[in-house]
DNA sequence: CTTAAATATGAACACGTGTAAAAGGGAGGA
DNA sequence: TCCTCCCTTTTACACGTGTTCATATTTAAG
């Protein structure tokens, strides 16, 4: 009838520095220093701390260690969405390189609501975070938000960068490179692509849009964009792409075109609007219809066809963004000038251009 | 020549409540009321706080406010893997939730490496969270960490259980049932399946191989189990399916089978497989292959052929460790008995089985 | 207008740890 | 043995805000 005795581990629980000095017989500096870097403390007192850790439950209070730190060694991060390969792989490559350099990330999402990325922004401000990064929601942020952050700490864009905010470091992936490549392909390969949008949810939506025109006046044809009409601004990347590409099938249109996709979600749709009339992507036997993504989704090569795609340097944008973060964050003086750096991307191609 | 002054807000920053007490004329305990809850001060006070703060740059210290709090506020989540859209629905599920309920979200990812979970585990802990979510990297999890948290908050594990761990709550699938519902609808429609094995990251993949097993025998087939020798452990599901299921189909095997894979990502890879063999996986007109998912991943509907799958209620899982997480912080007592929810999946039928 | 009750405020202390300056201790040289 | 120097430890104060309780203020009742 006797309730079990707890098990909880056999140590005995310490919840401050001073009983853990009491219990294990040194000062509480010493084990304040000792926790910052074991090498602060002389080897017996080492020897001796390590020894009565070893026989005692001790986590020391993040806030308490935090909040008299000159620096709280955090780094924050705002994403935009997380229902996205792409952003996951950002958002892992950043916290690698974050750890690697001795930081604690603490990561917030912005669930594409312009509130909740406000929200998480005073979150990030009220930690004192070292510095922060950012993939904003897009045009539809809260400038005001933005330029609190940068003038209040270290600050780096990454992915997306809106227009009317001045002298903000940035790093991403130069689209005119990045939609031109495509665009060239696809003019040499085939009959020149017309584009499908996006949805407008950030800048990134218009500057592969502007890209691809210039492009293709440049090469000397008319360009074309599809999709536009009633975006909803949600990211139901997929659909989108299959409801445009659904009206245009079942007219007739579009059956023997190049179709150059925002990105690969869209192509995703698209891709699976064309499967149902009966269409191959890619196929050579199969008329001319081609289909091409942007930014190499990492499903991309299991697809059905598989899809060409323009690679975006994730695995770059994410350190590169970290290591600019991380020097602002050691030049306590205004950094020097604008920081911005942009990765070309690079043709994947597969089966389905 | 001038460099422009900064623009940095016409605002007057202010960094602690004692300064903006001086500034706005009210004392410093009155504005930490304010700030925990507006209605707890006067309503002239309120009047003349809100407007001095629209005069002034101020946020609150983070640490300092958590620190001296009998409670945090704080929601701990430790996810194993980004890169799987699953566990970002979960995620999103379980953050959405967390918030309606007022808490602030503190998300950890354990980037699929025991020791960055260990870690993440001894942040939350030393942040005094209020509670903790977590979905374990599976047999891999040191079962340490998991027994340390139990002990010392309260603590839901999620997704994925690990045995050997007694009195913990948990929140997840019947994976008997959902995967035993999947095995009996191939065996209604069409030969009896085959299992195509995930690596094993966690305890799903067991237990959903077992629930085949016991729905095969009960309705007196032999079950066949593919893809379990040298699995990697790691998360490339789809390679895994895709190069399980080319290997038996170049033998010519399985040409006409059913094939029940372990989750949708690895079915991904099987259909690829299939259209690589110039299969089409539920095409009656193209021989009897069949291939099923589980999970429900959110790309299903858009993949050439649509994928049939089992869904995962995330919608609930995710609220409802929430939920249970809650009010086992608001009974400050040990909770009652273990609290364990299993939701049934439900059968989500396309074309390719 | 007076008085009691209700409410808002402020002074003082608390939280758990970082850190600068003062005190301590041990080794080496005379 | 004594003194100096250097390194370690300790003392004492700081950080920014929560919280208690006595006091000041407002409100309601008579």
């Amino acid at each position: 009838m006797t309730p079990p005795p707890p098990v909880q581990g056999f140590k005995k629980r310490i919840d401050t520095m001073e009983e853990l000095a009491i219990a294990i017989g040194v000062s509480r500096p010493t084990l304040s220093r000792y926790f910052q870097d074991p090498e602060r403390v002389s080897r017996t007192s080492k020897e001796r701390i390590k020894q009565g850790l070893d026989r005692v439950e001790y986590v020391p209070n993040f806030f308490a260690t935090r909040m008299n730190r000159k620096s709280t060694g955090i780094i924050g991060v705002i994403t935009p969405y997380l229902n996205d390969l792409f952003f996951t792989k950002l958002l892992e490559a950043i916290e690698r390189a974050a750890m690697a350099a001795g930081y604690t990330v603490i990561a917030q999402c912005s669930h594409s609501d312009t509130l909740i990325e406000a929200r998480a922004a005073e979150t990030l401000m009220s930690m004192n975070v070292d510095g922060a990064l950012m993939a904003p929601l897009g045009n539809q942020s809260d400038m005001r938000v933005l330029e609190r952050l940068r003038s209040r700490l270290p600050f780096v864009l990454v992915d997306s960068r809106p227009e009317g905010l001045s002298d903000v470091d940035f790093v991403g992936t130069n689209h005119v490179q990045s939609t031109g490549l495509a665009t060239e392909y696809l003019c040499r390969v085939g009959p020149p692509p017309v584009f499908l949008a996006m949805p407008r949810v950030n800048f990134n939506a218009f500057e592969r849009e502007k890209a691809y025109i210039a492009k293709m006046e440049e090469l000397g044809h008319t360009p074309r964009i599809i999709g536009t009409e009633a975006l909803n601004e949600e990211w139901f990347f997929e659909s989108h792409g299959q409801a445009v590409l659904d009206r245009e099938f079942a007219a007739g249109r579009l059956l023997e075109a190049s179709v150059l996709c925002a990105n690969d979600r869209v192509a995703i749709g698209a891709l699976r609007a064309a499967a149902s009339h009966g269409l191959e992507p890619g196929a050579k036997r199969n008329g001319g219809l081609r289909i091409m993504g942007h930014d190499d989704y990492p499903l991309c090569p299991f697809l059905v066809p598989r899809l060409s795609t323009v690679e975006q340097d994730v695995d770059s944008i994410g350190p590169v963004a970290v290591s600019r973060l991380v020097s602002s964050i050691h030049a306590q003086k205004n950094q020097d000038g604008q920081f911005v750096k942009l990765f070309d991307g690079t043709l994947r191609l597969r089966e389905s251009a």
